[in-house]
DNA sequence: TTAGGTGTGTAGCACTTGCTACAGGGGGTG
DNA sequence: CACCCCCTGTAGCAAGTGCTACACACCTAA
């Protein structure tokens, strides 16, 4: 890998990092670079320009929390969708999975603006969560397992959005309604 | 009412179709008086600075998307869960719905990252969907109605959200599963 | 008539934004 | 050695941000 290259990963690590923990909003190229240890006129040297940064730190991000689903769920087994909402809502309340799906939601509204590059990124990590939601998701004959899915990756959403609102304990009582 | 005042709510009901087209965050305040057919320094006058626009604004927003679901669901009917899902979603996938639903988004969005005014906005348009349903649901003897809306409103905000990432008939066919 | 409050336009300030021009260091190759 | 290209720091630009100081017209009350 040129050292470039290298370079760009390295500060693609802290970048995620700091987009969990301070969001898209909030960050400016100044910002980002601070954090990534490395200069503003630096950051467009490895990146084109900004959007390239956030478009690389989001995908980072994403790519990190499909792996902890991954190794959440074991793969190959499969659960009715009562069981798999019911799963799925305790890992995205857990507040270690908070940070993220306050980015997701910013990300989604970034994209219900048209604001490139996050339409795509959005879609994109849409559907990895609907492709981890296929494959663990016992259909049971219904005759569109995809919608199904999306069902599913939606309810989850709603609640991290709900969850966002309120404080208190409301999201987990809705939780403990699912199925 | 004072002369001060009616100019407020003149300009108040431009901001709110503005807000619906373009947006929270592509909304300066010279965009916004431009919109409201002021100037800058006018808007200042009515407002005390950019967050209170902004609040009155997406109150008006909110109330008006209040007054609609008000109509379109008779007063003093209740719904098993099930069927209220069904007839909610028919709504708020409604394309007219849309650009509320994605200004939503961006509100819970800036107040996931606890920007002043909007967690204490987000909160308040949540209760009023809460309640909203809370009103038209019949809980078929759960013991918490509360947490069972919370749940119904829910699984509406997400299928939003799913709908702004797709631009297919996913969320129609993912709508259709409910119940 | 004068004083004072109300409403409004003009101009601009201090700051942040994304991005760039320029110069120079440093290391490999002829 | 000389050349050149990869890398990096400094400085700054043009645009846009929220917000404010100031002046002025207008109306009302003493």
């Amino acid at each position: 890998m040129a050292p470039r290259d290298e370079q760009r990963e390295r500060v693609l690590a802290r970048l995620a990092d700091h987009l969990l923990a301070i969001g898209l909003a909030r960050s400016s190229l100044r910002d980002l670079a601070r954090a990534a240890g490395v200069s503003d006129r630096m950051l467009l040297y490895y990146f084109a320009d900004k959007a390239e940064v956030l478009a690389a730190a989001c995908e980072r991000v994403a790519s990190g929390v499909a792996g902890r689903l991954g190794e959440a769920f074991p793969a190959g087994t499969r659960l009715p969708m009562a069981g798999l909402l019911r799963g799925a809502a305790a890992l995205t309340t857990d507040p270690a999975m908070r940070p993220f799906m306050r980015l997701w939601v910013e990300i989604v509204a970034a994209a219900a603006r048209g604001e490139a590059p996050f339409p795509a990124i959005a879609r994109q990590v849409l559907d990895s969560f609907l492709a981890w939601v296929d494959a663990h998701l016992d259909p049971q004959g219904d005759p569109d397992p995809a919608a199904l899915a999306a069902l599913v990756v939606a309810t989850i959403d709603g609640l991290a959005l709900v969850d966002i609102c309120r404080d208190d304990d409301l999201v987990d009582r809705a939780a403990a309604r699912l199925g």
